[in-house]
DNA sequence: CCTTGACCTTCCAGTCACTGGAATGCACAT
DNA sequence: ATGTGCATTCCAGTGACTGGAAGGTCAAGG
């Protein structure tokens, strides 16, 4: 399959498929033509990386993930560990942004909003102390 | 005052700061010997922009937020309606995080994490439906 | 006067994960 | 022969810095 129909398949821009051959994530062969030629087994690591990026996993991740995916010794706990330490990470994320939010909810509740040029936003931002 | 100390100051590393330097966010002085020479405007933007950008704000947020800053005649609803759009963008953040935590902590509960070759976490990532 | 060490300067390159665009080639229908 | 719609490569840009090299400046100590 050319790399259009794999991009449909796998939902992922004809760009992004070469970029992730341009970094080894994926080896499709070539046409007579020059033109990459993608087996099943790329499909599959292509949609595989797909889903695992919509998680957030780094492309780092991905290529830890696709390696102990390819590996039938691996250890389950090993894919685990992936998975909660990138779970931490997102924890960790959503209390910042949780944090961001409410700070700037408060701003924002806090300013008037009309035409006169006093903002308490600006003013917070101004002396504003964590 | 140089940028070391202007650095301890605003909490911001000097690389940082010759950087907005460069994007046109601040214009300190120059002593004859080169050295950059901050004013207290310039302290002032910096410790500005540090916690404008600890809020999450695009440096184009800052720019613009610093032009009304300057300008007394804003009026308070051009803050105002920066400071909305941007919470409205971390809310939406905040719920896709959600969710791949969800899904994300769904695939770490289920998976035994033991050595056995068969993961579950793996088995989604295969074929996870959206 | 010389050296040491802590500052400061500029410039170039790298990060991450793509994305856009130009120039070119291939496949197939009209 | 031409047009359309694929495909290819390569170069450059994104955002917001960050790292490092090569060199200039300054105050203190010997």
């Amino acid at each position: 399959m050319n790399i259009g129909g794999v991009s449909k398949k796998a939902g992922l821009p004809p760009k992004t498929i070469r970029y992730y051959e341009d970094i080894g994530l994926v080896t499709p062969l070539r046409d007579p033509n020059g033109y990459r030629s993608f087996r099943d087994s790329d499909m599959h690591k292509l949609a595989f990386l797909g889903r695992a990026r919509a998680l957030g996993f780094s492309i780092e991740d991905c290529r830890n993930l696709l390696a102990l995916w390819d590996d039938q010794d691996r250890a389950s706990a090993d894919v685990r560990s992936i998975a909660k330490e990138h779970l931490a990470k997102i924890e960790s994320k959503i209390a910042d942004l949780q944090d961001i939010r409410d700070t700037l909810s408060n701003l924002v509740r806090e300013c008037a909003g009309d035409h006169r040029p006093d903002c308490p936003i600006l003013k917070k931002l101004e002396n504003f102390s964590n």
